[in-house]
DNA sequence: TGATAATTTGTACATCTGTACAAAAGAAAA
DNA sequence: TTTTCTTTTGTACAGATGTACAAATTATCA
């Protein structure tokens, strides 16, 4: 090793961080030199292009986020009470998209906000790598709350697991906006908070009914009711 | 008025569409020019800047969307039934930015996927108005919100409408994972299922308890109560 | 009509972009 | 030490970018 005996690890830090925040396009390859205090020509030495950097990046994080899914969600499965499995498996699907199991730089909330900004952009060189890598995970989780909640068609639950992926997107991309509107009265960038209230949130909304489940005999002393009792409290038998 | 009487709009309607789908940095001025049949020359010579033309995207919709949220809002606050009063609030909160009242070409979803592309950027220009704007929006929202619920603390609140803003946001950036995902039973561009999807979703979020909140006396039969610990373990002290 | 204003066009320019590549510097091994 | 390999540096280049501006064109109106 040469002079700074960790260059490769501080040019993908910095890329990661810029790219995170500005998105692909808005980022030079200088930024990149700058902010890891490396030379331009040592990024395209140590990653060929700046399309092979963005690929490095999500070739280091996307096997150990996955993988500690799929770990939490094997334990998750085994829970018995219903309501407390269904808890455990979006939290396994959450919780390391905030914080990765290995200590990477950074950790995972700033990957998967590189993975929101990239998405948003609709980065081709990243777009089939997602799908390929990430649809295998997502389908066993969907498979698991299949199972436990097997009222429920599979296509809700695609939207369902949509609404979630976007809800935590958006929560890392955007955490200033919690802050603002709660007027300080909460944290947007408390990442344990948000976790918590992600996984509360998901929960109570993959247990919805569904919106053409017929509403199953109930006195309805009103007229209107346009929708079916669309809440919660329907799930009580 | 010159050769095209609508240049202007042609503009107006190429950059919006470019810009909320490969983001403002990855366009260039003269794609624009091409999509819209234009000269590079008369874009800048309509609007002044780039950042200029990306400012009157922004005014031409907000005003039409919010203002029709506010319509449907009122509306919705005089719904008798708590259920379908919370519900309505969050349709009128949704369905505009699906589908703008004012026929403006394309709808909101192209502006509101705009916005949600802008956002993962971190566009600096966009920033402020957002805030500005918007937030006096979702404050009414909330605070509509609020009433029906007031158990909840408003934090919980804005945690919840952080992750409908994002649901909705990856709805429309990424309708295809839904397609994906369903392997073809759902279609994620249909955007009047996915504003049910969402409507119901989100209503029964909102009604989740809070996760500080005390369970109340409930005949617990078995180890572990339904409802109950749902939150997190950390949360009882 | 002619005169004036509004729009479109074409060109130009300074700057930034990704990338290539040779030279320099350093590390490792003989 | 010398030799060999790895890494860093500096420079260069072709192309793209936002924007300015004068000329050409077209519309508006007296």
């Amino acid at each position: 090793m040469t002079r700074n005996p960790n260059m490769r690890e501080a040019i993908l830090s910095a890329a990661e961080s810029l790219f995170s925040t500005r998105g692909f396009n808005a980022v030079s390859i200088r930024d990149i030199a700058l902010e890891a205090g490396a030379n331009p020509g040592s990024v395209t030495y140590h990653f060929k292009s700046k399309d092979g950097l963005l690929l490095e990046i999500y070739k280091r994080h996307c096997g150990p986020m996955n993988k500690r899914r799929i770990e939490l969600l094997v334990a998750a499965r085994r829970v018995r009470d219903v309501q407390d499995r269904l808890e455990a498996i979006v939290r396994a699907y959450v919780q390391p998209a905030f914080s990765s199991s290995s200590d990477l730089a950074g950790g995972g909330a700033r990957f998967t906000r590189l993975r929101a900004v990239m998405s948003a952009e609709g980065n081709a060189v990243v777009g089939r790598i997602i799908a390929e890598i990430f649809d295998d995970t997502t389908n066993a989780f969907i498979e698991a709350i299949e199972q436990s909640l097997p009222h429920l068609p599979r296509k809700t639950l695609v939207w369902r697991s949509q609404f979630l992926l976007g809800a935590l997107y958006y929560t890392l991309v955007n955490p200033e906006r919690v802050t603002r509107l709660s007027r300080g009265e909460a944290d947007g960038a408390d990442m344990a908070e948000a976790i918590e209230q992600l996984v509360s949130a998901t929960v109570a909304s993959l247990q919805a009914p569904d919106i053409n489940a017929q509403v199953a005999a109930e006195p309805v002393a009103k007229a209107g009711a346009r929708k079916a009792p669309a809440g919660s409290r329907s799930r009580i038998p």
